[in-house]
DNA sequence: TTCATATATCCTAATATCCGGATATTAGGA
DNA sequence: TCCTAATATCCGGATATTAGGATATATGAA
């Protein structure tokens, strides 16, 4: 497959949702919620008692996720039911866990902090 | 292609790793360099200039990405060339575009705000 | 050594984000 | 209507992140 060169000035509305995509990403309680939904929905109480978290905590990430419209929700009665927005998510989380992985064949570069150790 | 079930506690360490990464690229600058370097090593001040941003803020956000080891550096005379760590990180922003570019199908979904307006 | 260029780091104020208890809000049942 | 379970939101304090000017460091040349 070729390699696409990227193209430059990255349309700015384009760029801004990637950033809000990250950045609902950027934390560990959310993250893990998007690795328990891309098993299949979940309603907020079994969140709570998964991930062992005040409740407050847990809706509060799940509004975060939702204000990025990385997740969706259903209601049922009392119970309102998270799942994933779409796939997409779910493999880009995949992703950059298979990256994790890998790394850790950390030849230290160029090291610029101990460039010359002052005495 | 058969779905994974995303294996549970996912590694305390890997998550974390992966946090840092997302946080990393959770920053408009930050994802521009990038995807800038995705297309091959640059030069500090070749970044500022691009960016039109001042140095120092430039040279913070390259010691961001270096301390979450998405990037890696190259000494040359007085300048520092930055380049990708590996190819994955370029991978992982082009398929958040990706992704940013498919959304748009938005159906309220269930609409929690809206739930019924108080007067 | 002195100077100029290119980078990195320091410092401080402004913002943003986070946590979690307290308090709404909603739905359903008695 | 009153009560309870399930959620969402509010609030205030703690922490983290950000921007950018000022300053320090590194390199090469004169």
């Amino acid at each position: 497959m070729k390699k696409h060169p990227l193209a430059l000035p990255p349309n700015a509305s384009e760029l801004s949702t990637v950033v809000k995509t990250f950045k609902a990403l950027a934390d560990e309680t959310r993250t893990q919620i998007i690795l328990l939904l891309g098993e299949g929905e979940r309603a907020v109480h079994d969140l709570v008692e998964i991930l062992n978290s005040p409740q407050s905590t847990v809706s509060r990430h799940l509004a975060n996720l939702r204000a990025a419209e990385l997740v969706t929700t259903r209601r049922e009665g009392t119970s309102v039911f998270y799942r994933l927005a779409d796939s997409h998510v779910a493999d880009l989380v995949r992703q950059a866990f298979a990256h994790a992985q890998h790394e850790s064949l950390g030849l230290p570069d160029h090291d610029l902090n101990t460039e010359k150790q002052k005495v």
